[in-house]
DNA sequence: GATCCTGTTGCAACTGGTCGCAATCGCCAT
DNA sequence: ATGGCGATTGCGACCAGTTGCAACAGGATC
């Protein structure tokens, strides 16, 4: 169930440059594993990929960058369940909002995208008169394979 | 937008005694916490309750009986999205599952009960064939009062 | 009630994430 | 190109959550 990825890679950058946020050595590192990540990056294995880039990047700057990305809609926070750990999961955000399902037996990770999803955001804006900037649905249980 | 309590209090510490589930001093301590508590409580602040029922009471030991009450699925973990730190909230799980609302600005949570989320749940099953265990959907944006 | 066995606990050491601070570095104006 | 200012960084100290371990306490059995 591959996802279309219609945002351009080096867009991150373009976004900062875009809205005067300031460009640095580290934050090139950190943006360029975001962008080229396939997925669902934690703290730790972006810290690591970043320093490949550039060895001077600390832990608290790449936490630092991800609240940045965060507070500017450019990346998802996710648990995945918290199967791994107790850590936190990012993600680069399409255009499109998707479900994160977490196997509990094998670990697997599945993405799914639904209308219905859109709909129920729908209903809560509008029954709540709430405006959603952000939404994030995640589901723990046992897939096909584990089910059986 | 009060939610129906159908559960009885005291019932968590039934369900240790069905389960067979050993019950200690600390424990009592802590699921008289989890039952009686209005909403949403943090690590630390079951701790500190819990204390104060019983001195003894470790943070470990916190850590160790909220992951026992999550394997069991009799409470829920939340994120809150982050509003107020890192950490995560707990809550003791109804029987009818809840979307959580974060207001960005004035910090208010909001929860609200929708029909549309069980027909996704329904969806998420049947087409990735997932057998849902638990769910969880917050969502961050901004309330009626902070929209103005 | 005493005994036993196993699950549970407190503690202390460790890990991962945060924060205040002084040094540094982007970036804009000259 | 240079200078200056404020934003950003690395660092170290800190705090919250986890884990291994030896002591302890449920509760089942007699
Ligand atoms: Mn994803
Ligand atoms: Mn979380
Ligand atoms: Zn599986
Ligand atoms: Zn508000």
């Amino acid at each position: 169930m591959p996802l279309p990825k219609t945002e351009m890679p080096g867009r991150l950058q373009a976004h900062f440059r875009e809205r005067g946020i300031r460009m640095t050595q580290q934050r090139r590192a950190i943006l360029q594993v975001m962008e080229t990540a396939s997925k669902h990056l934690d703290a730790a294995q972006l810290l690591r990929k970043a320093q490949k880039l550039d060895a001077s990047v600390d832990r608290s700057t790449v936490y630092r960058t991800l609240q940045l990305l965060k507070r500017h809609g450019l990346i998802d926070e996710l648990d995945l369940m918290h199967i791994h750990g107790e850590g936190h999961y990012y993600e680069r955000k399409l255009n499109r909002d998707h479900i994160h399902m977490a196997c509990l037996r094998c670990g697997k990770i599945m993405e799914f995208v639904s209308d219905i999803f859109e709909n129920l955001k729908g209903q809560v804006a509008k029954d709540c008169r709430f405006r959603i900037v952000v939404s994030r649905l995640e589901i723990g249980g046992y897939c096909a394979a584990c089910s059986k």
